[in-house]
DNA sequence: TTTTTTTACGGAAACGTTTCCGTGAAAAGC
DNA sequence: GCTTTTCACGGAAACGTTTCCGTAAAAAAA
């Protein structure tokens, strides 16, 4: 099978490769009729650019890399989701990278997309506390890097975030008006930031609409046993009436010590988590979430990009979207 | 900030540009010292080789296209997971698409990246029953292929599935065996080949194993409403005493249909489901699941393909991974 | 009519690699 | 000591596009 490339197209049509080229992308150079030839015996042959070729003489590949730490829960996969939504609109294509949590990895894969392969990068930041000298090395060489969720101030890049603060704030206080009198929040070990600005809406909260003598804050450890061990220790020693979970996975655990502890979700203690889970409405009880507007994130972090790419460097306009409570029975009087 | 690419690297170097392609790809030809001194310089100048250059000049990419119905349960997304561990592990880049269950879209996909974008193509068919001239086209360009999950029988690719129809009996029978008498299956109406192996399995089980007369199967629509009110008068009409979904979103709406008729899980009801629901474990009642083994799934897919890639033509053996029935609390006597 | 502009196309360079082919010098074989 | 082989490298072509530059012919302007 001969393969087809625009020299053979060309040839079987008595025209100059240039000539053909520009008919391809519709130039007011060539004649409608060259045009039409043109585009007729293209489509008749199913003919495809070769894209290396395309890429490396126009020094662009339509194609944006993503990086995220993971795909462990639904909110990395919405994320994507809305990515894909506007890459495959505006015909683009996504290459996704997985850094499982570990710097090195990330650091690897920025430098080795900054030849050429990509024409920009979306990236969530894997350890926010680490340097991030790979990312200035990125903006240097001029390749387009938009950052969602889980971000570093100290870059000046567009940033696409939700309101953790805000709705940390909301949290708290939904607690607090259900009744309860004694708050916990549990986070991880690991300050991510993300982790840190919740903290804090927390203890704004407690301060602003409690009358909690002090903050009763949980910091567990990555691995599910230990977390288990450390969630079951403070609740039969703190005993408190409502749990503040700063990542999903930690009220998952919590809903298991309390079905062993036989405490009663939400007549003995209440529950509120940050979660993108689909199927929160379906636990036992139903939790109660504050839930950040992912499709939302993956859109505009990707709308952002694009724009950046076209434009070759657009207003660095910061964009915070807004997360939503929603009231399940883990918290219900 | 000057680019840095072979030519400059050869310049300062003071050697040809073929002789610092050599070294850096290790080439025997090339002496250890000038070895030493191409990659000392190519690591302090953090080189990258182009991509687009080595795509164009190799005709290859070290990219292949993943492309699947969507993202919106966990079983794709861990698919996904189980491709980047291997691409990752083996230098392999990936692009990720999503059909959205239309055809036309997989067709145009499929074609587009027949352009030397891509080195291979990992596909779960977003509709069986359509004509796959793009695939033939693909196989004609000597494009590797491998199908997952959803394949299709007529075309001779290798393919990567699990045992659907073996676990259909084994989900039937384990209705049966805690008790049920009349069993209803539960699919979708677009008839996919995998709900019509599940179908078949289901009739095998009743057959052989149960006094169940006749069997009781719904067709529902895609659309959630509509389930709901199918299954609801179902449920009313037959009152049948055990449900297998043949996916995991008629579980969940089988789950919202008993809350509101106020049927007992496990007492009145028994429900079985395929899914790759994580937290499947949580719901109320927790839900007995035959769960695919999607992570394999996906690793196994991505290495036959890489295989492919490298040999230019493999053996063509199918791989069938098994599925586990995990027992919860919506089956238990 | 002559000159200038426009139209529609052709030729060739360039994008950054990899690899084929060639070659002088050193090493080995005789 | 002369021929042959090996070694280590250089030059240039090729991958398939896009676009710059050039140019006949036709159209417009003079």
């Amino acid at each position: 099978m001969n393969k087809i490339d625009i020299r053979y197209l060309a040839k079987e049509l008595n025209l100059a490769i240039s000539t053909v080229s520009r008919a391809l992308r519709d130039s007011h150079e060539i004649s409608p009729e060259t045009k039409e030839k043109v585009f007729a015996l293209a489509k008749r042959l199913n003919y495809q650019p070769n894209a290396n070729a395309s890429g490396l003489r126009g020094q662009k590949s339509k194609i944006i890399a993503v990086v995220i730490p993971d795909m462990v829960n639904d909110f990395f996969s919405l994320v994507i989701s809305g990515i894909e939504k506007i890459t495959q609109a505006q015909g683009y294509h996504f290459l996704l990278y997985f850094t499982h949590g570990d710097h090195a990895l990330e650091v690897s894969f920025i430098n080795t997309l900054a030849n050429g392969r990509v024409d920009g990068v979306l990236l969530s930041i894997t350890d926010e506390n680490n340097n991030n000298e790979h990312l200035e090395e990125l903006n240097r060489k001029g390749i387009p890097l938009v950052l969602f969720d889980r971000v570093s101030e100290r870059m000046d890049n567009v940033k696409v975030t939700s309101d953790n603060y805000e709705s940390a704030v909301t949290a708290t206080r939904h607690l607090i008006d259900t009744g309860c009198k004694k708050i916990a929040y549990l986070k991880v070990h690991k300050s991510i930031p993300v982790g840190t600005i919740r903290e804090s809406g927390y203890l704004e909260a407690l301060e602003k609409y409690s009358k909690q003598p002090a903050p009763l804050i949980l910091e567990c450890t990555n691995d599910n046993d230990e977390a288990f061990a450390a969630i079951r220790n403070m609740l039969e020693k703190e005993k408190p009436d409502g749990i503040f979970a700063s990542l999903e996975k930690l009220a998952v655990v919590c809903y298991r010590v309390c079905e062993q502890i036989q405490l009663k979700i939400p007549e003995d203690i209440k529950i509120i988590s940050f979660s993108n889970l689909q199927t929160a409405a379906l636990l036992n009880p139903s939790l109660t979430t504050i839930t950040q507007p992912a499709f939302e994130i993956g859109e505009t972090a990707a709308r952002e990009l694009l724009r950046i790419i076209r434009k070759k460097g657009g207003a660095k306009g910061d964009v915070v979207l807004k997360s939503r409570l929603i009231e399940r029975k883990s918290t219900s009087k």
